[in-house]
DNA sequence: TATATTGCTGAACAACTTGTTCTATAACTA
DNA sequence: TAGTTATAGAACAAGTTGTTCAGCAATATA
């Protein structure tokens, strides 16, 4: 990618994220963006289609890349992240968090983060079915196993949220815990 | 209040409702609203400061009722809803929503989901709390109480979402006891 | 019944937002 | 060096928002 794109590119995601932490969504305007990143209107619209493509693509390489890699899909994730080996991938993703990778913590815990949940959701799903049999022996009998797969993951989002919510005061290890217990 | 303006209030949240059912939120205009409820501009506006305002008197109407009611705060709560003596809340909920009350099945059932679910688990806590005790025999030791009410609170919706996007096959009493069953 | 109050209409309005188009210029590439 | 591609900046039409106002209709009050 021409050093051109990648540098307006990286300009926008920038002034996203900042305005992200500071107001909604929907009340976040393209005068806004390109104001704060500096950049020309058309500019903008080349790159994405309308505000709504930019956020696509913004959780994309926020969320993908964390998913992705926690499941052990890339290869250069140590170098990325310097993290140790862990057991657990859910151990994984709450240091990741705790540590705010690529920011993420400011956009969880701000006023858009129903937003940004809504969104991990989807990638945590493929993350979640892979490791579905580390629970299987927690899940009853006669419940369908879509619903149990729904069920543990959405109850990872909500350990999360509570997590964020309630100013990160446990540990990584204390929180995954607690997602253990719920399941 | 004024009979106008009843009728007036009746005739958006019916437009509002409609269109809600056919597209996002966020791409509903005030403009459409005005023009399939058939009321002035400026009566919209003495009505709702924002259409956001809208979205918030509309799901207090629907969430509030249905929620208050149902942990019998409601005298006439029979008489609305025509429903027999029932055991467990949440199968009282489950109940009522499956016959589609205030058209809410629509509504859980539109692209604009999550934002019910949203506004639905905020009411959806007032009375969970009042029925924590019941699950606090499954409730693991050592964990947070504030924790374990989150978690109840979102598996229950997590259940309604699931059952809503499989198409209601199962019945309310299947659903409940699913939703005991992971709890 | 007569009168005052309140709500509604319809139109006009300014301010703002969106997404497009254009030209000139600067940065990359072969 | 010459050709390609990205950007700035401005101007633009179309649409949206929220406000204002005059005139009319429904309701309440005496």
């Amino acid at each position: 990618m021409d050093r051109r794109q990648r540098k307006t590119r990286e300009a926008i995601f920038h002034a996203f994220t900042e305005l992200l932490s500071k107001k909604d969504f929907s009340r976040i305007t393209v005068g806004e963006i390109i104001e704060k990143a500096d950049v020309g209107r058309a500019t903008f619209y080349s790159h994405f289609e309308t505000k709504d493509f930019l956020l696509k693509e913004f959780c994309e390489e926020l969320f993908c890349h964390i998913v992705d890699v926690a499941s052990g899909e890339g290869k250069d994730h140590r170098y990325i992240f310097d993290c140790e080996g862990m057991d657990s991938v859910f151990l994984h993703l709450f240091c990741h968090i705790q540590k705010n990778d690529n920011n993420i913590l400011v956009l969880l815990s701000s006023q858009n983060n129903e937003l940004f949940l809504r969104y991990f959701k989807e990638y945590l799903e493929r993350l979640i079915e892979s490791q579905l049999s580390v629970f299987e022996s927690q899940r009853s009998k006669g419940l369908p196993e879509s619903f149990w797969k729904d069920h543990v993951v959405s109850s990872f989002i909500g350990a999360l949220n509570w997590w964020i919510h309630h100013g990160l005061k446990e540990s990584p290890e204390q929180i995954t815990e607690y997602f253990y217990k719920i399941i």
